[in-house]
DNA sequence: GTTCCGCATGAATCGATAG
DNA sequence: ACTATCGATTCATGCGGAA
């Protein structure tokens, strides 16, 4: 099955209006934050910022599925000495519009941007605010599994009879479940806080986020030829990385720069994925080690 | 210079009347989440929560002094299937009464509370909001910067194995890059993310937070007989670590047995002050190996 | 005196059951 | 329908006893 991803130029609010209602199964953005990035998207004053952003956030919930997930990265700015009001705000607002705010994930950046002042320290993380439009969703737990700690090790060396006892009476009428729930006990659930490097030596175009940002929710929130949607694509992390996961994708930029860029960074992809060598290919889809 | 280590029993808004205002040089607590604790303090619902808890920051508000600072330690808990939005509220509200909302720290709490959910990952953070009465207020970011390669050296030395192991493997599956390197971490300034296990061993009286929370904020906006409030003392963490850094501090709580034990426990410490073999009191001060 | 291993214990959350 | 209670689930940590 082929891969589609499309890209679109224009203004977020209008060019939604163009997807069909609950087609969407994972949104993963990172919107232009207040008054940042004034040389690209103009700049929104922090004041104008939630009533900006609703009218994008009522397509994106006609959008998105009902078993769907929206995942907004996003951060308060300084203003004045204090952090802004306008995130908090926001979650009030969409909460209105129908939206459920089901969880906080924070991503804790562990290279932060260096600097010093004398009444605060560096800021090293960001919120990823979860919403749904049902309480039921879908979500793929299993595929963002990490390893347990350091005590699990002697633990499984020689488990006990408890352990013993406890699996099996969990397996039931289960046959040959029992090597699953072993193996499983190797790895345990992650928690709702992420710790990630931001890439910094990266290539011409710097992404606002690391690429294992949107493929841990993508992981997490999609299965294979689902359709992931950023609203404001920028330099693509998400679409880019929703292909080389077999996620169809829909990007929207308002700047036709990125979108240049973009397109060529994905022909890049689908090119190697028509070599009949596919050794590099393979490596960008498991991630260059 | 002694040290006065004042303890009352009572509720909070009736006590902070008898403070003189401009008088606290740091607020530092944790008070009873809404819904929580119901057998010790019978629970404040959700929605009510905003309403029990602005007339205490109303007379925190005025007992701090123009240069303090008063940090929050307070996490939303799980309402319906969605996070509660009652400290969005209770922040928005604080400052229509005159605060400033300064920052928002990060608690990453490693050893969160076990648990799977179809819908949901364990909660492994919670928030220290910082709050001012003015633009400029005091803070000594030194006094964190030594102890920072101190307390945190053992914990992350021993935590990094796993975490490196942790981040690798999200790496491995995801397309990140850059795996940090944690002896730079050790010499980094202090950020506003804190990684701090919570203190899970009984040791008699369990309290809400691990000492070296308040510690550290303590070490960050006060110095020597600075006085410290902390006006729901629980288990007198707060109160019982000011003493030991040499900070004079108050401390509220309506139950009469917390009141109890906290003194006990601040005898005990100054007992071991007073003695001429001062190898234990010192290892107290300095935090236990 | 080290090191290792077993064990209790958390500011939790969901779903089912009961009034 | 709406609230209160209860059992099941799960993992990092530090303490104490043992090798």
């Amino acid at each position: 099955m082929e891969i589609i991803t499309d890209l679109h130029i224009g203004d977020a609010k209008q060019v939604l209006k163009d997807i069909p209602s609950d087609s969407v199964d994972l949104i993963f953005t990172s919107p232009p934050y207040a008054d940042q990035r004034k040389s690209t998207y103009g700049g929104i004053h922090p004041d104008e910022y939630v009533n900006w952003f609703l009218p994008i956030t009522g397509q994106l919930l006609r959008v998105l599925k009902p078993t769907g997930t929206f995942v907004l990265n996003i951060k308060e700015k300084v203003v004045n000495g204090e952090r802004s009001t306008y995130v908090m705000e926001l979650i009030l607002e969409m909460r209105k519009q129908g939206w459920l705010w089901t969880e906080e994930f924070i991503w804790h950046k562990k290279n932060s941007y260096p600097g010093k002042w004398p009444n605060r320290f560096r800021d090293s993380w960001e919120r990823l605010l979860q919403f749904n439009k049902e309480k039921q969703f879908n979500m793929y737990q299993e595929a963002v599994m990490v390893p347990m700690g350091e005590w699990a090790k002697s633990r499984l060396k020689k488990l006990s009879d408890t352990d013993k006892l406890r699996d099996e009476s969990k397996v039931g009428s289960g046959f040959g479940k029992n090597i699953s729930n072993w193996t499983k006990r190797e790895k345990a659930y992650p928690t709702n806080v992420l710790h990630l490097a931001t890439e910094c030596g990266n290539k011409n175009h710097s992404a606002a986020f690391p690429e294992s940002l949107p493929a841990w929710f993508i992981k997490l929130f999609t299965k294979e030829y689902d359709v992931v949607l950023d609203p404001f694509m920028g330099s693509g992390t998400t679409n880019i990385v929703a292909q080389r996961m077999k996620r169809n994708s829909i990007g929207i930029d308002i700047v036709p720069e990125y979108y240049e860029a973009v397109k060529s960074q994905l022909n890049e992809v689908q090119l190697y994925l028509l070599e009949p060598k596919t050794e590099y290919a393979e490596a960008k889809l498991n991630g260059r080690k």
